[in-house]
DNA sequence: ATTTTCAATACAAACGTTTGCAATTGAATG
DNA sequence: CATTCAATTGCAAACGTTTGTATTGAAAAT
């Protein structure tokens, strides 16, 4: 079935038939109301290519993820992510394609490959894209995309972004502890450098400074952010522990391997230590004991990259001039076992 | 950059660049080479959508994902599936889509509308599509689809499926029990009434029957596939549990229940009672004691999948009539603490 | 009664490919 | 030297839309 089919039923032209079904004006009520009756009728569906071929729109949204499919828990945190704009997107008719920045085969950009071929609608890009070529490209092309999720440090000034405020995490991790009494505080955080974690350590070391409650770089443990480096690392130095009372670890994934330490040499949480995560993946209500962590409401990156991504979309379409917009989402701390409300 | 524009530099006709760039044996070595090289240089791709109108090939294959989206487990199963589907399909140049059945808001049933606009190459089904509207459809519109992971049964019999062996998982379950001289059994088994759980159910009974070993309805608890469920039902049960030697879960996450209650209840795993999981979710190497398990072989499902979707993609291309295939997957248990090797 | 205006509709070109068929080569055959 | 043939290449229609412009007919303005 295509609009030529519906235009010879309803006796008219094939080209009122596409102004009717796209809502333009420039068709009268009852011819309109005749075609779209037709359409509906017949299960009518535009042929998205033949469309595609003309307006450029194709109604497909692209999803770029980093690379680091393997590191076990990011990747739940992406698929979490992805499966809320799926739900998202959908209310909107807009399909999802998710893709690597790469392809790991054949090298491929495919940011660039994917809108020359597809005529994109506009990207989510849940990493930083570090290369000029790709940054270049999307200004040149001029398709509306968006940073979710990671700190605009890493950002380009003018670009859109939302994302989460993780000095301020740091900020009430802090704040939970010292509130209860708990000051001797140890940290451990990731290696990796990533932004998102020193601005955690930022917010934590901000608020302790406020207090005056002594905190130092000996305090601070670098370590790989894995089960196993959080769980050696505790077993390993298990005779400083018994200095400290709270611990602070940037991702949950590094605390589950610390409770597991702290199981094994008897260390008892939260009262001996109390531990507070960071992250909130889904498993740490059901680890034992549950933990007390940072809570990323992923839900709300999604709801909000979605809606300005679509925004942005149409100010292009009606070939409007827009501002950026720098969205930041305030994380709050879920209390559980580890550290007692 | 268009074909003709290639056509133009390599001074010859857009049908010629055509037939070069798609492989055609009708163009000279030498021009194809030459045109290649153009293509090459300008980083040419085809416009999907011009090529998708008359091909009816737009590369891009569709996931079918089950509605359950906010199960946990069962999401973390499917975004892992779906990450190792979309490797594979990366290296073959496909897109992917991933989209639910049906869409939530509108009702539209996706798979129906997806192929209706883009000419979806093929589809991944990870569900029983239940209904005939989208049977019919499917088979009459000759789209290529395989199902993955769901057991056969459920399945129309001339239909292609990938499929794990549900049964021989349970089977090898209780020959693990039993090869250690755990014989008194209890099972774990989650209420929905899946063919999946009620095969791994008749697997573990089949080796228990041929050593006669006695396994009742009584040593059978059915109770909903969640963390909670393990957890309530064996604190509620806890004095029966004395009679038991080792427990099998259906599903890793009713496991993990079990294995906090047992902790705090004073059974010590797996000396009191010995703990088998199904699934062999990531989170299972994590857990403590470490859960030992049915793994089920996520990458190997989607490998033969993929390349058991393309086969039949370039089966219909090339009009040639297929036969249905079902291929089987052996899972295999990994021994961790709950139950040593 | 004629012109102007306007809403509604029709016409036709364009989007970038693919592909059956025709035309052109140059070489091989009779 | 005329003919056949195969290998290349070119031509043009087709895919299903969108959209600027043209046409229509009737109402409004002169």
């Amino acid at each position: 079935m295509r609009i030529i089919d519906i235009a010879r039923i309803a006796n008219v032209h094939v080209s009122t038939v596409s102004r009717s079904l796209n809502n333009s004006p420039l068709v009268s009520e009852e011819t309109s109301a005749r075609i779209k009756k037709i359409a509906e009728e017949n299960g009518f569906e535009f042929n998205a290519s033949a469309r595609g071929l003309i307006t450029s729109r194709v109604g497909t949204i692209a999803v770029i993820l980093p690379h680091n499919f393997d590191q076990f828990p990011v990747t739940v945190f992406h698929s979490e992510l992805h499966n809320y704009l799926r739900m998202i997107l959908e209310r909107e008719d807009y399909d999802l394609i998710v893709t690597f920045h790469k392809n790991r085969f054949t090298g491929v950009n495919n940011i660039i490959r994917l809108f020359k071929r597809k005529k994109i609608d506009g990207i989510i890009l849940i990493h930083q894209v570090h290369d000029d070529e790709t940054e270049r490209f999307m200004k040149e092309s001029n398709i509306p995309f968006i940073y979710a999720h990671y700190p605009p440090e890493n950002i380009n000034i003018n670009d859109d972004v939302v994302y989460v405020d993780h000095f301020h995490g740091g900020y009430i991790a802090a704040e939970a502890f010292v509130s209860r009494g708990i000051l001797k505080l140890l940290c451990l955080k990731p290696d990796t450098g990533d932004t998102e974690y020193k601005l955690r350590l930022k917010g934590f070391e901000a608020y302790l400074k406020e207090r005056n409650i002594p905190f130092g770089e000996k305090d601070i443990w670098t370590i790989p952010p894995t089960f196993e480096a959080g769980f050696n690392e505790i077993k390993r130095k298990k005779d400083e522990i018994d200095n400290y009372q709270g611990l602070f670890a940037l991702t949950d994934f590094t605390a589950y391997g610390a409770l597991q330490a702290c199981r094994e040499s008897g260390i008892s949480v939260p009262n001996d230590l109390a531990v507070i995560g960071y992250d909130d993946i889904k498993f740490s209500q059901y680890i034992s004991p549950a933990l007390t962590t940072i809570h990323q409401p992923i839900d709300q990156i999604a709801k909000i990259t979605c809606e300005r991504l679509i925004e942005l979309i149409r100010n292009k379409e009606r070939g409007k001039k827009w501002e950026t917009k720098r969205i930041l989402i305030k994380p709050e701390i879920v209390f559980r076992k580890s550290l007692l409300l």
